[in-house]
DNA sequence: TTCTGTGCAAATCTTTTGCATGGCA
DNA sequence: TGCCATGCAAAAGATTTGCACAGAA
C-alpha cells in the first residue's frame, strides 16, 4: 500500500481511495482491463463509477505511473516498470512478464537506438505443454 | 489488382468489389485503420457502407488474409505478409515495416519456440532525426 | 478554503446485428 | 438459381463530457 501511495505523491495527482484502489487491483491483478478493474473494485467500493476509472486511467497514463498494453489487440494496463516483454499463453490466456534479454534488447537498439520497445510473444506456456502430453 | 483477386480466390469468400477496395487501399497504405479505409474509399465508391468494412475486416482477419496491429494501441490492419516488426517514428508517424532480423527470432525462439512475436519499436526516423540537426 | 476529483447522466463515438435487397458463381 | 455479401437503420458497447457536489491538501 506504501508504495502505491507514493506512486501518487512523486505526481502532480492527489491520493484518493479510487486512485489507490485501481492501482492496488493493478499490483495484484498484474495486467487488467478498465471492465475487469471496475468490476473487482466495486466488489468492495461499490459506489465507484466507470467515468472516474477512465479518467485516472487517462490521469495515471499521462503521468507515466502506468502503462497501456495490447493483449490479443484489447487494451490492457499495467503499473510502470522496466521495459519488459509480454508471453501470452494461447491456452489459457495467463501473462507473464519477461525481462528484456540483452542480446534481444542489444539487436534491436544497435538498428534502432533509443527507441521503445513493445514485445509481445504469444504461445503454449510450459504448464499447458505438461497437460497435454 | 490480380494478386489480390488470388488472396480472395484461394479462401472461402467470394470477390466483390468492395473487399477488392478494402485490400487494394491495405496494399498502398501499407496499414490503415477502419475509419481511414472508409474515408478512403468513399473518395471513389461513396455506396460503401462502414458495416460492409467491419464485416469485411472481421472475414478477412478469419481467413488471415489480413492481419491486425496495434499501432500507438489503435487497432490498424494490414495484408499479412511474412512475420516482421514495425518500426514507428515518434515525430512524423510513419510506420515502417522491419524484417525479423535472424538474430533477434532466434534469441526469442530460443525461449520461446514455436512462438508468434508482435514487435513495436518506437522512435525517430532518419529523416526526422536529420531534420533535427 | 481552494481546487481537484468524483459520480451521475447525457452525449458521443465505435462496433455489431437484423433484415430486405443485390450480385457473384 | 442459390447463397453469400451489401447497405441501411437500429441496437449495443465503449468512451468522453458537463456539471453539481464531495473531499484532499
Amino acid at each position: 500500500m506504501k508504495q502505491l501511495k507514493n506512486l501518487l505523491e512523486e505526481s502532480s495527482l492527489k491520493i484518493t481511495p479510487q486512485r489507490l484502489a485501481i492501482l492496488k487491483e493493478l499490483e495484484k491483478k498484474g495486467h487488467a482491463s478498465i471492465e475487469e478493474i471496475y468490476e473487482d473494485i466495486r466488489d468492495f467500493f461499490p459506489s465507484i463509477s466507470l467515468a472516474t476509472i477512465y479518467k485516472n486511467i487517462t490521469a495515471l497514463k499521462d503521468e507515466n505511473i502506468i502503462s497501456e498494453i495490447c493483449l490479443h489487440h484489447k487494451p490492457k494496463f499495467e503499473i510502470t516498470k522496466e521495459p519488459h516483454a509480454h508471453f501470452i499463453c494461447k491456452k489459457c490466456g495467463k501473462v507473464e512478464d519477461v525481462p528484456f534479454n540483452e542480446l534481444i534488447k542489444g539487436e534491436i537498439d544497435k538498428q534502432y537506438p533509443d527507441s521503445q520497445k513493445e514485445l509481445y510473444i504469444y504461445g503454449i506456456c510450459k504448464e499447458c505443454k505438461e497437460k497435454e502430453s
